[in-house]
DNA sequence: CAATCAATGAGAATTGATTATCATTTCGCA
DNA sequence: TGCGAAATGATAATCAATTCTCATTGATTG
């Protein structure tokens, strides 16, 4: 079983462990202690994962793109202001997909609510 | 009446009338045949617009920024897959803000939908 | 062990958006 | 009418994100 090579799973493996959508950047923080890992490499992996249908992309309004794995339930996202963590929040209100206008083909949805998340919250107490 | 130097008021006007938010890049294409208008100074405009508290930025994924007036009531936005245009949309679901986690301190939030304009829709009548 | 080939890392290059520069023009107004 | 400040357009420069290049390395297989 391949070790040193498969720095591609060990992208895969670390945005399925993160529980929310991940960076390139963010990626590599995590991977280079241990593997040394290069930024290309990671981006390398995350077009494959997206590619293969295991990643898919996340944009938030500007930043870089998060990744997140494809195989999870309809969801949105918190964009922290302060350390710019986006994180995964469950639910979808109803009526969202009736605000389409007539005449308008609807393909999807994205709801992205911005604030303080915890830490930071805490953190900043003023 | 200034005429010749009020580019800016021509940016803020045009903005105004658009009844959806445009990019610098949409700004420039509408006033270039009548005034020559350069990207330079589109982008001059509306960022005074935002500093004076008439304009706002629209961020919707990747792409460039579009501006809409101050003014409008909460509203949302469409973006077309194929002519890239943003629309307003009426309307806001309720429900939206008790989605954030507990903890988090939300502060505002986006509903962008995805999918083909009329327009779009109408011409690529497959 | 040798040949081969995909994977890798470092950094250069590219891309799209935006801002800065600079010479020119225009305006406000004395 | 003439001067100084502000506006303008063209284009160079910047900036962040991402991709490309290329030499190297590790792996694999015979």
């Amino acid at each position: 079983m391949g070790v040193a090579h498969a720095q591609q799973d060990e992208v895969l493996d670390v945005i399925r462990g993160a529980g929310r959508p991940l960076s390139a950047d963010e990626v590599r923080q995590l991977l280079v202690r241990e593997t040394g890992i290069g930024l290309a490499t990671v981006y390398r992996a995350v077009k494959r994962g997206v590619t293969n249908g295991q990643l898919q992309t996340v944009q938030v309004q500007d930043g870089p793109a998060r990744y997140e794995p494809v195989d999870l339930d309809h969801h949105h996202h918190f964009a922290c202001e302060e350390c710019r963590s986006v994180y995964c929040i469950k639910g979808c209100p109803r009526g969202v997909d009736e605000l389409a206008p007539k005449g308008f083909v609807l393909h999807s949805h994205d709801i992205v609510l911005h604030g303080l998340c915890k830490n930071c919250r805490e953190g900043a107490a003023a």
